[in-house]
DNA sequence: TATTTTAAGGTTATCGGTAACATTATTTCG
DNA sequence: CGAAATAATGTTACCGATAACCTTAAAATA
C-alpha cells in the first residue's frame, strides 16, 4: 500500500507536508502542492482512514441498527438516514438485530469496539436497556429510533403509536364494525404498548367492550410458526369483523393465514395496520394503513445525531430532544363497509 | 477510553500480557490470565479495533454495495450477505448506489479508505468498469453480484436471466398471449441485455415478430418521472396483451401507470417481471415472476469473498467462480388466459 | 539596517494495539 | 550436575497518519 511516506520520499518533501496537502492546512507553496498532487495521482496514493482514526479519535463512521431489514419500514427509514449521514460526510455502517436481544448486543460489542462516531438504534424493546447503557457508558452518542426505552434519557424520533392506533380504530367503527380484534407486537415494546392503548381508548370511547380474547400478542417480526396466531384465530368466538395488526408484517402473515383457511379479505375479514407497504402499495392498492414517515425517522434521527456528535463538548449539554411523528391514515381496499 | 495500558498499568503486567490475555496467544499463567480478566472487567474495556486493524492490515469489515435498498430483491441479498458475513466474524458496512454511478464512485472512495476487507457489489453497469478496476489495482477483493461487467474477470453469482425471460414469454404464448412487450433497465446491464435476449429468443421459437416498438428501455431504478413510458404505452398500436417488465420495481410501476389509464391488469392488460416482491407477494399473491433465489445470491456471493480472503496469499490462485442460479417461475393471477 | 513577521516546511511524539525478539526463572534431560 | 528446553513475561519497533513544536529564509517593519 501507497503511504505518505512514499509519496514524501518521491516529491522530496516530509511526510507531514504531504498531509498538509491532503487536508489542505497550514501554508504550502502552489509549487510544492502541485507535485504533490502529481506524485499522489502517480501511485495512486488512498488516505488510510484507520490510521486518520486512531490519531483523530474519530472514524466518521455512524451505525445503524434495526430490527428487520426487509421491512419497508426500516428500508425506508434506512434510506433516509443514508441520505441524511452522506450529506455530513459520514458513512454507514448498519445492522439488523432480528427483533432478537442476543443479536443486538452482539451488534453492541461491534459498534464499541469500532468505535463509531454515533449511533441510531431501533431497539429490540425495554430489555435493550443494559446495551444502551453500555453505549451512554462508553460515550457513545446515539438516538433512539421508533422505540422508547424506559430508564434512559435520549434523543429519540417517535410516530404517534396512540393517536394511529386510536384512528385504525375509529375508522373501523365507522364502518360499522364492532368485533374488533388487534394483532400486536412484543408488550416490552413501547410502541406496541401505545398501539394497544391507542386501541382500547378506541373502543372505550364509542363505547365498545375490550375483549382481552380478540388481542394477540406476538412478534413484530417474521414469525417462523404461525400456528400460534392460527390457534389465537379459533378460539375467537364470534369471529371478529376486523383486525388492527400492530405493523405490516403482522397485517400480511395475517391475511396470508385468513386466505389460507378461506376467509376473504375484505369480504369476510377487514384488516388495518401500522405502517405502510412502500412501493407495493401503490401498484396493488390493498391495505388500509397508518403510514408513518419511515423516510423522515431516519433522516430527522440521523441530523439529531450529528447534532450531538458536532455539539460534543459544548459548555453546555444540549437538552434531550423527541421528535413525535404524525401517522397517516391511508384508506384503501382492505376494510370493508358493514355500515351500508 | 480504557487502553491495555490502563489495564497493565492496574494489573502490575506489561501490555503485551494484556494483549495475549486479550487474543488467546502465547503462554500465560491462569492466575495473571485471571488477574488481567478482572481488571479489564473492572474497566470496562473494549478493544479498540481500528488500532488493531492499523497494525494487523486488516479491518474485518466488509462492503456490501447495492443499487436499490428500497428493493426486496435487494434487502433479502443482504440479509443473505449480513448472515455469511456474521458467520465469519466480518461485519459489515453498505452503500446504496440508487443505480447511479456518481454514487457507485463515491461509495469506491469509501471503500479504498476505509480499508475494508473486501466488497460485494451489483454494479450500476458496464460503465462500472473503472470502479471495479480501481478495486483491483488497490487489491480489495471484491465478488460481482447480478450483473457482469465486460472486461473484468471475477467471481460472480448471477441468475439466469436469459432463461428466466425466455420461460416468462414462453407461459404468456402458452396462455394464447401473441403481442408481447417488454419494459427493461438499461442495456448498458448485462442482466437487462440477456432479459432481453430470453424475450426476443422465447418469440422468435414460436415464430412471433419481435417489434422494437414493442420494448422500451429505461431504469431498473425507481423512475422519478413516469411520463416516458406513458408515451411508450400511447405509441404500441395495437396495445400487446401482455407485457414482461426487467423487474419487480418496474412491473410496479407499469401497473401503476396502466391502473391510473383505466387498463386493468390482468383483464386487460397482463404482467409478468422478473424478481419477487418479498413477503407482500404472500399476502396479496398476484404478480406472476420469475423469482430468483436473492438470499442466496447474498449467501454464496458472501462465502466466495471470504474464502477469497482466506486464501489470500496462497501459492496458487484460485481460479475465478461463477454461479449462476436459475430462476424459478412463480404462477399467479396477473395472467390473463386467452387462449381458453 | 536591525528586528520582527510571516511563509514554507521539517522533526518528534503520539494514537492503541501487536509482531518479533529478549529476558528470566524453572524444568528437563543427557 | 551443567546444558538445553520451556514457561512466563517484558522491551522495542512499527502500522500510517496528524498535532504541536521547531527551523530557516524571505519579506515587512521600525
Amino acid at each position: 500500500m501507497v503511504t505518505i511516506y512514499d509519496i514524501a520520499a518521491k516529491a522530496n518533501v516530509s511526510a507531514m507536508t504531504v498531509s498538509r496537502v491532503i487536508n489542505n492546512t497550514g501554508k504550502i507553496s502552489e509549487k510544492t502542492r502541485a507535485k504533490v498532487r502529481r506524485v499522489m495521482e502517480e501511485l495512486n496514493y488512498v488516505p488510510n482512514q484507520t490510521a486518520r482514526s486512531l490519531v483523530l479519535q474519530q472514524t466518521k463512521l455512524l451505525f445503524l441498527l434495526i430490527t428487520d431489514i426487509m421491512n419497508p419500514f426500516y428500508t425506508t427509514l434506512a434510506r433516509g438516514a443514508e441520505d441524511a449521514a452522506k450529506k455530513s460526510g459520514y458513512r454507514l455502517l448498519f445492522g439488523n438485530s432480528d427483533e432478537s436481544l442476543e443479536k443486538e448486543a452482539d451488534y453492541v460489542t461491534t459498534i464499541l469496539t469500532a468505535r463509531v462516531d454515533g449511533v441510531l438504534v431501533a431497539p429490540a424493546g425495554d430489555p435493550s436497556l443494559p446495551h444502551l447503557e453500555s453505549l451512554r457508558r462508553h460515550h457513545v452518542p446515539f438516538v433512539l429510533l421508533d422505540r422508547e426505552v424506559p430508564g434512559i434519557e435520549c434523543d429519540i424520533v417517535l410516530g404517534d403509536s396512540k393517536d394511529g392506533a386510536r384512528r385504525l380504530v375509529e375508522y373501523l367503527i365507522e364502518r360499522g364494525h364492532r368485533r374488533i380484534a388487534m394483532v400486536n407486537g412484543s408488550s416490552s415494546i413501547s410502541s406496541a404498548r401505545l398501539r394497544l392503548q391507542g386501541y382500547q381508548e378506541g373502543l372505550k370511547l364509542n363505547d365498545l367492550p375490550c375483549d382481552e380474547r380478540y388481542v394477540y400478542e406476538t412478534s413484530f417480526g417474521p414469525l417462523k410458526d404461525l400456528t400460534e396466531m392460527e390457534q389465537w384465530i379459533e378460539r375467537m368466538d364470534p369471529l371478529p369483523t376486523a383486525i388492527v395488526a400492530g405493523n405490516n408484517v403482522l397485517a400480511i402473515e395475517a391475511m396470508k393465514l385468513l386466505r389460507d383457511r378461506g376467509i376473504g379479505v375484505p369480504d369476510d375479514m377487514s384488516i388495518v395496520c401500522f405502517d405502510d407497504l412502500g412501493p407495493y402499495s401503490e401498484s396493488e392498492p390493498f391495505l388500509t394503513v397508518a403510514a408513518q414517515q419511515a423516510y423522515q425517522f431516519g433522516y430527522m434521527g440521523m441530523q439529531m445525531l450529528i447534532e450531538r456528535i458536532d455539539e460534543r463538548g459544548a459548555a453546555a449539554a444540549l437538552p434531550w430532544k423527541k421528535i413525535v411523528l404524525p401517522a397517516d391514515l391511508i384508506i384503501r381496499r382492505s376494510v370493508k363497509d358493514l355500515a351500508q
